[in-house]
DNA sequence: GTCTCTAAGTGGGTTTAAGTGGGAAACTAT
DNA sequence: ATAGTTTCCCACTTAAACCCACTTAGAGAC
């Protein structure tokens, strides 16, 4: 289970350091792709697996599918860890998420998420402003 | 399985890199044909027996059916990939898809498309506009 | 609280391979 | 034969992979 945000930098040659706590459940092949809300996520191979699977139920007949493969799929990556425990973020994915060099990591039950900082900052705004309505969501749904 | 987003070019000899992500899976020959919304698609040999037996046993009408066969299967080309994983894109399909010197091979399952670079930035920018819709089409096949 | 030890995060230099360009040889057509 | 392609091979450039070292932050002991 991968919980908690963490501050890193993405070096000169593109590289980004996964959060210590994070490495084992990771393992040492990733997959980066689009994430929602400008966000990228990082999947363990194995959880992605499953995610394609899913993708490929969908019929390639309809444009809007074929978009949402495209989307999902070509906007993935292969990542393997370098032995410092870093990835590689392809130009387009960064340029998606709009990341310079500070970045925030989180972590969401089964898979990782990178985020701009200034966005992430935004969104935790965004998010603390809401809180209350969240809270009644979370009642009903009988999280507490 | 092929994943990602890699930008080429094609040269003064219409020769086209495949990304060396790419190789191990296409293997040593491809088949080239008309792809939807205007690009390339290029299977592995192995994949393009299993694309050509549903070919056969498509559904439509027999006018509809007979049209997109000969799209499919007329506008098909078994290519050679050289020693330093290229291959030729014959003329007819370069004119199909647009394809100026810069070009973007994209990975989607089993097949890799090829999308000249300017028309995959206007269909990312679609994509990037519907993407609340696809966002939901996430919760729907229940992907995450 | 402070000092020490350890490990995580970062940065740089070197090596390797991918992507690209161009020349020589072979083949075709004129 | 010759001009124009096509095919094969090799060379160059640049970016990714790899290795190692330094810095800093955290954990533990005193």
């Amino acid at each position: 289970m991968l919980i908690g945000e963490y501050r890193h930098n993405i070096d000169e040659k593109k590289r980004l350091s996964l959060p210590s706590k994070f490495r084992k459940e990771l393992g040492g092949k990733v997959v980066i792709t689009h994430g929602l809300d400008h966000c990228l996520f990082v999947f363990p191979l194995k959880a992605w697996k499953s995610v394609s699977e899913k993708l490929a139920t969908l019929s390639m007949g309809a444009a809007d599918s074929r978009k949402f493969n495209r989307f999902m799929l070509a906007g993935a990556t292969l990542a393997d860890v370098d032995k410092m425990g870093r990835i590689l973020v392809p130009d387009f994915l960064r340029e998606y998420a709009g990341l310079k060099s500070k970045v925030v990591v989180t972590g969401i039950h089964d898979r990782a998420e990178i985020w701009d900082e200034r966005k992430w900052n935004d969104y935790k705004k965004s998010v603390g402003r809401e809180a209350d309505q969240l809270a009644e969501k979370l009642g009903e749904v009988g999280v507490f």
